[in-house]
DNA sequence: CCTTTAATAGTCAGTGCGACTATAAAGGGG
DNA sequence: CCCCTTTATAGTCGCACTGACTATTAAAGG
């Protein structure tokens, strides 16, 4: 399959590395992911996760960080969470080569309309729910990336990255109700979240009228804290598998 | 530095994949991990995690298996914990060439002394606290495996993995107390473990005398669980990281 | 037979959380 | 202008879990 190319010697053989990208976002309440749709073959027409080669010179962080740059045209994505999953390196996942691809998780604020990269492919938000099927083994990879976004919002602080820089106690709480799928009682979400030293910090004098309607409520920025002792427990749903 | 081998018209480089694996198991009460001594330059004489290179047809779990087997000598590695952790692919964290690495963490439940694997390299259990420094970016690794076994303790069922097949809850506590570093009261945790549907399963009517002294033990299985709802949460030190 | 050792059983108080009720502060409609 | 709706915030109650501790049981050793 491979030709060799020199390095015969060292008894290994030459990969393609890739780096693929689940890049999530909150808007109008629903859970967002970033797809872009493939212009050649194969799966050409289908839509799949951003992602592109690793250059010689980067790490996968930083072709990761690259490529979320390009795709979203963001200016600075310095600040944004972005998190390394796991690489998938199924022999056949990509059926014009062997590719070894590491995926990254990413988190976003508030996002702008993604026109497509500079690869001239096209780029857009699409609901979660909503959300393939996709080329190659993305769909595998985006449940994969929800599965671990989901659980490391029981244990960290993350939550507040999908949070413009101020934001209320009821925006938060959404983060976890729509990445989670369930409902949670508020007095009580309050009671934690305040009781946790470091997970938020409230903006003195700042309140906010979201739609109009009801009593303002109070700004918090994100706190110093990066983990949850003792975490934020998802309500137990009977049957879910570890 | 690498020469374009008819790749071109794709716009990536070819890298060389390999797999390295922490393997864990416990021995006289210690954390050890197994270690290889390098052979050839670079790093010759050093210690460093056991692995090698993707073949074509493999995938990096499969590869990670087989290098396991053939690290630890045994003949069946395939009820073993192989967990990925994370790729690492820094420009540079080989010196001779472009390497990217997708590092595993291993559980085993007691070792047979290990000897050179097929390689011919020498291997060698070592205890954790005393381990390094290694070659490579391998010091980092082995930390990183670490910490993902024992946060993984505290929300899953993984302690049996380290344990014989059959095993007393005093053997089980010390999973948690030789992993974490800490001590656990006994009798909590009995009640814990116990009050976990599907942690252990007790093996009727059997009983062991472990060094002669005291009153047997009851001896458990693993159960069929695999999440612990709620966790288990290692005791909450001052200052510790996320 | 008594001491030592280790497993097992049980107690008790504090903490955290789910479920719930009550109050405060805004807007909208009559 | 009053009242109703909406949303944020405050507080209550009981249960479950946990940490700290004491007591009992079953073995080995002198």
């Amino acid at each position: 399959m491979f030709a060799m190319n020199g390095y015969d010697k060292y008894a290994h053989e030459p990969f393609a590395v890739t780096v693929d990208l689940a890049v999530f976002t909150l808007r109008e309440g629903a859970l967002h992911v970033l797809l872009v749709e493939r212009g050649q073959e194969p799966y050409a027409g289908h839509w799949a996760l951003p992602g592109g080669f690793l250059q010689p010179d980067e790490s996968a962080e930083t072709a990761a960080r690259r490529e979320l740059a390009e795709e979203t045209g963001l200016s600075d994505v310095s600040g944004l969470h972005l998190e390394q999953l796991r690489t998938y390196s199924e022999p056949g996942r990509d059926p014009r080569m062997r590719v070894v691809s590491v995926a990254f998780a990413a988190l976003l604020p508030d996002a702008p309309e993604a026109h497509g990269g500079s690869d001239a492919a096209q780029a857009r938000w699409v609901p979660y729910a909503t959300a393939g099927p996709l080329a190659f083994d993305h769909d595998r990879i985006l449940a994969d990336a929800h599965d671990r976004v989901g659980a490391k919002l029981e244990y960290t602080c993350l939550a507040t990255a999908f949070c413009a820089p101020e934001f209320t106690l009821g925006e938060l709480q959404q983060v976890y109700e729509t990445v989670w799928g369930t409902e949670l009682d508020r007095p009580n979400f309050r009671r934690k979240v305040l009781a946790t030293p470091g997970f938020v910090a409230p903006v003195p004098g700042a309140a906010r009228l979201t739609g109009g309607r009801g009593k303002p409520a109070a700004l918090y920025r994100a706190g110093t804290a990066t983990a949850l002792h003792p975490p934020l427990l998802r309500p137990a749903r009977e049957g879910r598998p570890a």
